[in-house]
DNA sequence: TTTGTCAATAGGAATTATTCGCATTTAGAA
DNA sequence: TTCTAAATGCGAATAATTCCTATTGACAAA
């Protein structure tokens, strides 16, 4: 860790910035959130390590809202809850993903299935 | 029916289009699905109708898919299987949609759960 | 038939999220 | 210090989608 202290601070700072929040954020978000502390950063560099941390695994992508690629720093799988009016994501913990199916519909379907998920979608209690 | 028969003629032919296929069409294919046997129809029709038919709730948007946008002429609830590699969609018959859930999910949460997606994700036979 | 009206459309420009290309910087090794 | 390779900054390029405006088409009234 003290090794890639400062050859990967920004990097580290992206990762982080995705890891430590709820918001499900998009890269300008992060870019947004970063910026005011690391002055020279640019939104390349937000676009390119999300793009390596989804490749690596480190976080999850879950599809755009309203046009804008958001990401999750969790992944272990779980619920989604996107408001169709503010697009703010949200987690549901009381579902359950049905993870164990992927194994039986990859079998009858002659398919890989890696991944599932399952999202609901309204209006959450502040656009209600 | 008969006395829209023309002047919606192009608009038919796009609901129509989403309606009868299975592929879940993005704009770009439902363009070149109807181009050859309407010469002078424009992408931005497309786009503009396919937009129209999705808030009348004719048809649901499945979200993008390698960043294009994809449509579902079929407006009840199903299980999808996306395709990482070539991007097809493909409907999982077998499989219900916990439609159930979101009446209480909305109550528990404070929030109003409109719809609900299950989508699995992998590698289709062809790709795998 | 002609004319008026208004929605639907064509076509291209504009927008916007994202990616790319390349010069520069940085960390760490020699 | 010098070298190397990875990481970054920054502006240009790309691509899906939307916007703008002139035109077309259907229908009703005269």
């Amino acid at each position: 860790m003290e090794q890639r202290a400062k050859h990967f601070k920004k990097r580290d700072a992206i990762l982080n910035c995705v890891k430590c929040t709820k918001v499900h954020p998009s890269a300008d978000w992060v870019f947004a959130q970063l910026k005011p502390e690391i002055s020279n950063l640019s939104l390349g560099t937000v676009y390119r390590n999300l793009a390596l941390f989804k490749e690596q695994g480190l976080i999850v992508s879950l599809g755009t809202v309203k046009g804008i690629e958001r990401f999750d720093g969790n992944v272990d799988p779980h619920v989604h809850f996107i408001c169709n009016e503010c697009g703010c994501v949200l987690d549901l913990e009381s579902v359950g993903i049905p993870e164990s199916l992927k194994e039986s519909i990859g079998r009858e379907n002659g398919l890989v299935v890696n991944n599932c998920t399952l999202t609901f979608n309204g209006l959450c209690s502040q656009c209600k």
